[in-house]
DNA sequence: TTCCGACAGTGGGGTCGCAAT
DNA sequence: ATTGCGACCCCACTATCGGAA
């Protein structure tokens, strides 16, 4: 298949509002695409690469050749250009990954070269990504989308379920099944703000576990082998020696435990989540690395055991088996009720050890991919605090023409001038959008550059966030973390917002 | 007819490893 | 030694579609 001809369809899925015509373009060239062809296709047109990623960014991205006139690049073509991009990204060779780069791209059209842009900058926007496809490869290959779902779970890349269903219907998917050595697609949870509302979305009796602010780990073990994969199936197994241990230790050797590690203070206190980040991210020098800041492991999911597959099993079952598996020390702290006093009380201890919340899960739910707010329910509490906003940047897509992301300020009594915390451009609705954006224009002082308008400090907003962090970007030394936009304030003035002081108290 | 679950889009801060400067 | 880039950890929220109620 020719790339243009995925590029047409991807340009007549952005063109179609309903979700059902989407579907109906995909599926209608996935029922063109040849078995060899029809990763890369399904790849495509979700919106990533089979390579995953090939060390090529915006900026590789730069001076490009001009383009082509006839189209001629098939999948098959341009695919084994981004291996060898990949390749040579891997042993570092900048020059020559440029000349491959501009290899690729002179031998495209400008049709062509626009639609490889965005897939390599990870930006397609044609409304459609892994949802979508999962539809439209149940309708091209006739099988129901329960099934590819349910063989995204257990494979945990679409295109080679895609591919699989194309080739063999709904018997193929059928026939994929949980191995130990190769991530599951995780299960998600979705969030409310209250411990009730959460409770009542996963029915009662509900399990509330703590939610441990580190890295979600999938843990294999096969005899003597592990392996652990991050939330997006990453391999991090060389930085985790700790969980490694933890695995070969049990009593069992053949198993798939999901979990969370978290950098602790030797009084058990948790450090704050860039400690953890930055351990699990560090590769050299692990053994000394993990001597100044061992990792914990708390596990909350057992998808296999002796064996055994358990995905299917409701949660309770899955639970007493995990607690029957590993010893209570690395078990994530729980309680079952159906109490919301006793559960509102759960959320306050948690806290209270400096953790993040909880996650509400219900009994009955079996273990399923990527839905998320099935099953699992987070609840963290919430900060706010009075800003300033210091200036707006233009957004883009659906946001073009639109000031969207607003820099917060708090202020600073010492100096009368304020200082930056961070950005958000989360919380707004479209009618915010837009009076925003006019209202801005007025307190414009003048285009800082391109994308940024500064603005006189006059407008108050209230900032949820989840925490203060250490910063090594903002001037004060901290920012914002999560920080959205609950809702102007027009009764308050610059002067009444809240201060720097009052952000510091709150960095712990 | 209304409601609500799932999805995509729009970006946020921090960190590491590596190549270029 | 410092800087910039790519990748990947953590993530909230709104608009929209279309099936469920």
């Amino acid at each position: 298949m020719l790339l243009i001809d995925v590029v047409r369809v991807s340009e007549a899925v952005t063109r179609t509002s309903a979700r059902l015509g989407k579907i109906g373009h995909l599926a209608e060239s996935l029922g063109r695409v040849g078995a060899d062809e029809a990763e890369i296709a399904i790849s495509y047109l979700s919106g990533e690469l089979p390579q995953r990623q090939v060390g090529v960014g915006w900026r590789g991205l730069q001076d490009l050749p001009s383009p082509k006139l006839a189209a001629t690049a098939t999948l098959t073509d341009v695919d084994a250009l981004l291996s060898k991009i990949k390749a040579v990204s891997g042993q570092g060779s900048q020059a020559a990954r440029k000349t491959l780069v501009t290899q690729l791209f002179a031998g495209l059209t400008s049709q062509e070269q626009a639609f490889m842009l965005k897939l390599l900058g990870g930006e397609l926007r044609q409304g459609a990504l892994d949802g979508v496809m999962i539809e439209a490869i149940a309708k091209a290959s006739g099988a129901p989308s329960a099934d590819v779902r349910r063989a995204l779970t257990l494979r945990g890349w679409l295109p080679a379920v895609g591919a699989a269903a194309l080739a063999g219907g709904v018997e193929r998917l059928r026939a994929f099944k949980l191995e130990v050595g190769r991530a599951v697609s995780p299960m998600l949870a979705g969030s409310v703000p209250q411990v009730a509302a959460a409770l009542e979305k996963a029915g009662t009796p509900a399990a509330l576990e703590w939610k441990l602010d580190g890295i979600r780990v999938q843990a294999h073990r096969s005899g003597t082998e592990v392996k652990v994969f991050t939330r997006t199936l990453d391999d991090i197994t060389a930085q985790i020696p700790e969980l490694v241990e933890a695995m070969l230790a049990l009593p069992v050797d053949d198993l798939v435990l999901d979990g969370e590690v978290i950098a602790l203070r030797p009084d058990g206190r948790p450090h704050p989540f860039q400690v953890t980040a930055a351990r699990t991210r560090s590769r050299i020098d692990v053994a000394r690395l993990r001597e100044q800041t061992p990792l914990h492991v708390f596990f909350f999911d057992a998808l296999r055991v002796g064996g055994a597959d358990l995905l299917d099993l409701p949660y309770a079952e899955r639970q007493a088996i995990l607690a029957t598996t590993v010893p209570p020390g690395l078990l994530t702290p729980r309680l079952v009720t159906s109490d919301v006093t006793a559960a509102t009380e759960f959320f306050t201890d948690v806290i209270k050890a400096g953790h993040e919340g909880l996650v509400v899960k219900s009994l009955t739910s079996p273990y399923a991919a990527g839905r998320r707010g099935a099953g699992w329910i987070k609840v963290k509490p919430r900060h706010t605090l009075d800003l300033v906003v210091l200036a707006a940047e233009w957004g883009h897509g659906r946001r073009e023409g639109k000031l969207s992301n607003l820099h917060l300020g708090a202020r600073d009594p010492d100096t009368g001038g304020f200082v930056m915390l961070g950005k958000t451009f989360k919380g707004l609705t479209d009618e915010l959008l837009a009076w925003q954006t006019e209202r801005f224009l007025e307190l414009a002082t003048g285009p800082a550059d391109e994308w940024t308008v500064p603005l006189r400090p006059e407008l108050v907003v209230e900032i949820a966030f989840d925490g203060v962090q250490r910063s090594p970007r903002y001037p004060g030394g901290m920012a914002l973390r999560f920080a959205r936009v609950l809702r102007y304030r027009p009764d308050k003035r610059a002067e009444d917002a809240d201060t720097v002081e009052t952000v510091r108290s709150l960095m712990l």
